[in-house]
DNA sequence: CTGCCATTTTACCGGC
DNA sequence: GCCGGTAAAATGGCAG
């Protein structure tokens, strides 16, 4: 029984159940985050200025990105890089 | 007529009606904003890369509010600027 | 020096920051209806309960809107109101 | 130089290299779980639906967890599988 | 329990 | 006219 109403009963299953097992490992990455920042916490840091850190971080890293992206666009525009 | 199933109808009726009309004034302007883009188009410019180098100075922006934000936290955790 | 690389780059910085500056007004009424929103919720309203009404009301204008734009083409088409 | 402004830098580093550690392989599941429902669509799947019946389906679990649980709680009050 | 932040979902806009 | 990607809205989750 490949069909049901029409719809690859199978494939959509397995889609599904890759999706959730995926879902799980994120889940579980995430626990792992909120146990670090406990664990900093419980030494003595400040939760609140350390995820502003990691924030600033992550701009940074955002902010190379678009600078590289948009430096394709240019090249692009310019017909180089052909 | 104040009240309607328990709830204060014209006290929400206000609120909705503010909102309504501030969202209104929002998407005048988009409008406003799509017209911008539509003339620079036409004018020669590549709207893709336009929007890319103002994505690109938003995350500079950004970027020093968060340092900002980070140094008022420093402040904080240091007392100062009691 | 108008050009730069083949781009008028004073005229582009003129776009640039006219889309910037609507976008700066853009983002201050999401604020101003951040704050309503705020405001009501205090009052004791339900935000998810008035989002929802705003959307129906919303449609329901759109709705009507389209049916009077379809109004206008019926007359149009038949020489009414020229 | 352990100590920086009465924090512990080297610490505090460890700690924000092990988050951002973790969060690059959330993001990196992240994309695989998009890459799948990305499959899912070129198969002809809808994404929207398929994402209604996953959140059903971990209410589904959700419940019977906390079910258990409850179960667990009064086997315990009752001194039984101690 | 409230407010804030991240993630998710929806809607829009440009390109093909 | 549709698709893909990008930005905005909305919901949910976590810290304080």
């Amino acid at each position: 029984m490949a069909e049901v109403g029409g719809i690859a009963a199978e494939r959509l299953r397995s889609f599904i159940e890759r999706i959730e097992r995926l879902e799980e490992e994120k889940a579980a990455l995430a626990a792992d985050i909120r146990e670090v920042y406990a664990e900093a916490k419980s030494t003595g840091f400040d939760v609140k200025t350390m995820r502003q850190v990691i924030r600033l971080r992550k701009l940074d890293r955002d902010d190379r990105e678009a600078q590289e992206h948009l430096l394709d666009l240019y090249k692009q525009a310019l017909g180089l890089e052909g």
